[in-house]
DNA sequence: CCAAAAGTGTTGGCTATACACCCATGC
DNA sequence: GCATGGGTGTATAGCCAACACTTTTGG
């Protein structure tokens, strides 16, 4: 029984919440889309695993992003190689450079995910509802956590970060309540003392991200409406 | 690389979290304490082996029990016979059968919760650290879903429910504010209109779970004070 | 060169809701 | 003694309005 590793990496471009994806280069579904991943080596631990492929797949030193496990996946038929569950990985962070090709990849290109929640895109193995998953779980954890700075790249303002929220949640937020809600919850962001010079409208002021992880109570979402 | 399934089963009995756990008849780390598993086999999905091990150490119908994916543990050194993947699930129930001893357990009992926490019993391999990611997401489950219900014999009292999470979180609730938060909340517990004698005191409604799964806004804990 | 408009960030106020805390009543 | 119900103060989210600071546009 073999176990790997699958990636699910989320980053922000443009307002729209994107997914790294590979183009298979080996069998099965050799040309397709499909999640980062692979398979776990001997004395090698699963987080060791998910930073490994992260490399490999985005360059990121994995230490700047955020990790976490996901669930496993391990349904009988779920790869025709035969008997492998797979560990799923969340990573979260700011707009990546654009992905080198790994050892297993032919191509990585950052993919907007409504594009394969509306079907324009379909993914190999059972990757789509992992990916859901990963979504689902991104999701609430912008509800709990302040992970949401992990996606911001450092410095940034309150209206970066709350793009955030409405790319990942799909819904639009009050810029007032967003505001108040950030600032009042001690040690979410810390002013560094600037203003970004805007193209247009009044300079923003620039923050980093401060040492609280939990958010209580929660920053909550009213209903979802779907992604952009 | 061999994959198992471990199991965090939760119940409350008079008032206290109790978790199922057994002595190990087999090396290693024979004659200790432990949380029931057992390995996955070949063409058999995971949530299929948790159940099965959960029928095989309790006598429990796996349907009546919410069982849920809790997290995946691979450690290299995690286990002294060689890599194995341990797939952790988390199960809640009601007041559960005294188990019968397993194929691989020499005897299986319900242990309080706090005498773990405490020291006062120490579980072999990793489990102690797979029980408190159990108990994190029980306490985090009844914030923000009815599964509590779950923990209810049927038909049960607003005060069954109430002990319930006084019982994990380890809190005091106030009677009052629990008891109008289930009302509200439509289809959490449905009323069977009867009313139950009590020993002393007021008599109580009786009621059955509802259709409802998740809380909107959740029921809120201050404070973790620990357990009873 | 100056004035107005447009766009974005920031601050504040109002109202409904939810909850913590306390008290009253029924059985 | 316990279940049930109500009442009040505080905190917060949703909504709305005003203001601050900048660039752009138009005379």
């Amino acid at each position: 029984m073999a176990v790997a590793v699958d990636l699910v990496i989320f980053t922000v471009r443009d307002g729209r919440l994107h997914v790294l994806l590979i183009e298979r280069g080996n069998m099965p579904h050799r040309g397709e889309a499909a999640l980062p991943g692979g398979f776990v080596r001997d004395g090698e631990a699963l987080d060791a695993t998910a930073r490994r492929e992260l490399r490999e797949e985005t360059g990121v030193v994995g230490d700047t992003l955020h990790l976490e496990q996901l669930h496993a996946y391990g349904a009988p038929e779920r790869d025709p190689r035969g008997r492998i569950v797979s560990i799923a990985y969340l990573a979260l962070g700011p707009d990546l450079p654009t992905p080198k090709a790994g050892t297993d990849a032919a191509a990585a290109h950052w993919t907007p995910v409504s594009s394969i929640l509306h079907g324009q895109v379909t993914l190999a193995f059972d990757h789509e509802q992992i990916l859901r998953d990963g979504l689902e779980r991104a999701r609430s954890q912008l509800e709990h956590t302040t992970i949401a700075a992990a996606f911001c790249k450092e410095p940034f303002t309150i209206a970066d970060l709350r793009q955030i929220y409405e790319a990942v949640w799909g819904v639009p937020l009050d810029p007032s309540n967003f505001r108040r809600k950030v600032m009042k919850t001690d040690g979410f962001v810390v002013p560094i003392g600037e203003r970004r010079l805007p193209e247009v409208g009044r300079p923003a002021g620039l923050f980093r991200r401060g040492p609280a992880e939990t958010l209580t109570p929660p920053l909550m979402r009213s209903g979802n409406v779907g992604l952009r």
